[in-house]
DNA sequence: CTAAACATAGACCGATTGATCAAAGTAAAG
DNA sequence: CTTTACTTTGATCAATCGGTCTATGTTTAG
């Protein structure tokens, strides 16, 4: 039972903007000061609330997976062709990422900034990558079950293929500006789905 | 004509120590104290010679397309089969990706930390992984003259696949130990070659 | 009312950042 | 030799880093 006031600002908005932070400009070249006047609040109340930097970038990873992965992958299991979905998936992520300010995946950039030697961050990463495995899994078995993919495709390293491209796909939008590139990335990865 | 003495250390080594520490640590989480510790020479000399942080940065990103992704892609303009070059290729990146301590690729790593509004840095960027794609593109265009492609296949998208492919496998190599998921992903992008 | 429990704003901490500079050392030219 | 050009060392710079703390509200319980 609280016996003072309530805090003057939403948490759950202030973290969306720590995300969004994060995402853009990486963990290690986002200062507290930045985050600070970003997130709008007082220093002492960001620490209160969200512990100090590295505790903050975490919750920060767990609303991104929860809120923008979980959007965009929830296309996955919607009714109708699996293979389907995962076509209109991938153009949803080439369209996202031929954007001129594309900032990439907050996932995909953390993983390059951790270092090697950083065990805790690095299991948060592969949790988190590893949901998006999973997703694209699922939905290739409901389509080798549907006869939609040959009962011989290796569907565990199809669905770990298709994550490592999102990745990479993620990663060359942070530097490409033009949409043919993506475009291409997703047109030969989908045209392999054709004939597996 | 030089009036002075000689330089006491070898640039090359030195920028060498230089990018390899980047590449571990990514360029904001590298500190000028850490460079100039493990390149081995003074403050004065580091500035002296290689200008500033940003711009010894940049002499990395070359030095290391220069020797370490023109040793792993100079397999693809061997004699024989360029499909067999393709496969051998991303059998080596597997295999370094499996690596414990996997640092992934120094263009990924910094894709993933320069900033979207610093063209520069991102020009130089597309400029390196372009060199990519392009040898991807002569060794497919190869193979489809030589019939082991089919000639309907798009050969820009694919090569443009695979480079994406080798950023995702390096990115995640960073955060997984276990050999299983590179292994899938090489698996898994090779089993397209088959039918295309 | 008073008092306790909360939140706020912002000064402040030592440490570290990228970068500079003066002083000392060294080798070659004349 | 002296002079000149170059290097090296390491002190030092202002600025910023992540993080702490004090002082000042502000709300609720009694």
């Amino acid at each position: 039972m609280s016996r003072g006031p309530d805090k003057q600002f939403d948490p759950h908005e202030a973290l969306e903007k720590a995300m969004q932070l994060f995402w853009t400009k990486g963990y290690a070249a986002t200062g507290m000061t930045e985050l600070q006047e970003q997130m709008g609040i007082g220093r002492k109340s960001l620490y209160d609330t969200f512990g100090n930097k590295r505790q903050l970038f975490i919750k920060a990873l767990q609303l991104y997976s929860d809120s923008v992965v979980r959007e965009i992958f929830s296309e996955l299991n919607k009714e109708g062709s699996p293979l389907g979905n995962v076509r209109r998936v991938m153009r949803t992520l080439q369209e996202r990422h031929s954007m001129p300010k594309s900032t990439g995946c907050l996932l995909g950039v953390s993983m390059a900034q951790c270092r090697t030697n950083d065990p805790e961050m690095a299991e948060v990463l592969r949790h988190h990558i590893q949901g998006i495995e999973e997703a694209f899994y699922k939905t290739f078995k409901r389509a080798q079950d549907a006869g939609e993919l040959d009962g011989n495709t290796n569907i565990r390293d199809l669905a770990r293929l298709y994550m490592g491209i999102a990745q990479g796909l993620a990663l060359i939008g942070r530097v490409q500006d033009a949409p043919a590139v993506p475009r291409s990335i997703v047109n030969a990865a989908l045209a392999t789905l054709e004939t597996a």
